[in-house]
DNA sequence: TAATATACTTAGCAATACAAAGCATTATAT
DNA sequence: ATATAATGCTTTGTATTGCTAAGTATATTA
């Protein structure tokens, strides 16, 4: 399954958007879904039932890591997520695969 | 489930580019995937187990009609795809999608 | 005659995006 | 004071999807 994240490319935007905003700084989950739907203009609107899965997922496959936040006064306690190495290598052959991909759709649409 | 199409757009790019090629010119199955291949520029290989149950799904929904050709001489028989109107109507909700969700990408992973 | 290309179909699988619900806390409004 | 909304994380279940893989059949090429 070495091609995985490359073979899921049309589901896998999603993916690379996270990645995206965690290569800025680390950020918790409800965050990055608040994040998203500015930033797309409403465009990405995450359920936390697809967010979370797909921190879960990255994590497993190492191309993220979390920790809990240690709580300051009244504030909840928080899962960051950072990005690795791999992730960040990972982000890269998905952008690189975004620009073929998007590229090639936009050719064959404009005739 | 009206909003199908556009709920599925991640996924939904093969149905427009399906519904694009039709819409130049009927088309059969083989030559559909042959022709996203090339001019895809070999990023669109679709296999057949992709490419026909998308078209039978459209046929369905009725954004597309197929009829057998009748064989000329040692021709073998083909089924042959036209876009419909209702077709033509979701190719161009698809396209307007599609150009608001790259662009919303392209934003964000260009910081 | 074997292999390859063309052409369509189907069964079954793994992955995904989502809805929906639950849990817990804090802030805001009534 | 109490209800509601917002924040924040998690899990279950479902429909859809893209693919593998196999099968069927004919035509062409080696």
């Amino acid at each position: 399954m070495r091609q995985k994240y490359e073979q899921q490319m049309k589901k896998g935007v999603l993916e690379m958007l996270v990645l995206q905003l965690l290569s800025e700084k680390e950020k918790y989950g409800y965050q990055l879904i608040c994040e998203l739907k500015e930033r797309s203009r409403e465009i990405f609107l995450l359920k936390e039932g697809t967010l979370y899965p797909i921190l879960y997922r990255m994590e497993d496959d190492g191309l993220v890591t979390s920790k809990w936040s240690e709580p300051r006064g009244k504030e909840v306690s928080k899962k960051y997520y950072r990005i690795t190495g791999q992730g960040k290598e990972t982000l890269l052959r998905l952008k690189l695969l975004w620009r073929a991909f998007s590229e090639s759709v936009d050719e064959i649409i404009e005739d």
